[in-house]
DNA sequence: TCAGTTGTTCGAATCTCCCGAACTACAGGA
DNA sequence: TCCTGTAGTTCGGGAGATTCGAACAACTGA
């Protein structure tokens, strides 16, 4: 197993930071690890809305994210955890995850307004 | 030859968005674009930072562009004339366009002093 | 009508992404 | 110490996306 590899973060490419959050699957992640006070386990992830994701997938997820210099991620034991670096990406690129992060929120709930009135009518007939 | 597809604003994902700019050479064109007053023809961008780009693989971009709401295409006689849709976007998702832009600019910057320290230091020998 | 320009489409080579299978690494018993 | 279970990685192949040359379409002006 080859050890894991975290960027500097003055060396990060723009391109790489929005082609790791420009995946349904990784932008769900990223959120939940910064929506979550304490470090995350990949397995964390391991169901997106019910949706079961394959453990080599998500192994590969956290490759780009860690890659972006998105997230940080220690061996503990057996398990992984994975903790945001925003910090140190406000001063790179101020407000970027932000606003990201912001237009995920946004479009989130849509989808489910989108999936209640669907249910609405539905009920209807 | 089909016809332009312009997407409406509310149906375009936010990844659709990231992935479109997550392109080295398509947030370069998406920041000529906005940069400057009147819209641009494809072929303003032909050439970028001294490198030719294909005519097929331009085009391409384009369409990435176009089909992420990210920008208008309106054929004008033999050429087509390109703007941003940053107003409807900035409705939709706020702030997401500007830091993305803000971020490009920055790095663009960073790039131009590394490349002056690099001709400083082969010029000393 | 013809030449020149701008952009699109097609097809093939190449690259990337996804996922199952087999693997490594560790923890906590028995 | 060995065994079992859990967490995550690696590998390889198939599916899908990207790139780009060649041929094409659409328009302008001579």
């Amino acid at each position: 197993m080859r050890p894991l590899v975290h960027p500097a973060i003055e060396d990060v490419p723009l391109e790489a930071i929005l082609h790791a959050l420009g995946d349904p699957t990784r932008v769900a992640i990223y959120a939940g690890i910064l929506a979550s006070e304490k470090p995350q386990s990949c397995n964390a992830f391991a169901h997106l809305n019910e949706q079961p994701i394959p453990k080599s997938t998500l192994s590969e997820h956290f490759k780009v994210l860690r890659e972006a210099g998105l997230i940080r991620s220690e061996r503990s034991g057996v398990e992984m955890k994975n903790s945001s670096r925003c910090g140190e990406l406000e001063t790179r690129f101020p407000g970027l995850v932000t606003a990201i992060l912001n237009a995920h929120k946004k479009q989130l709930e849509e989808q489910v307004r989108v999936e209640q009135a669907a249910r609405r009518k539905s009920k209807r007939g």
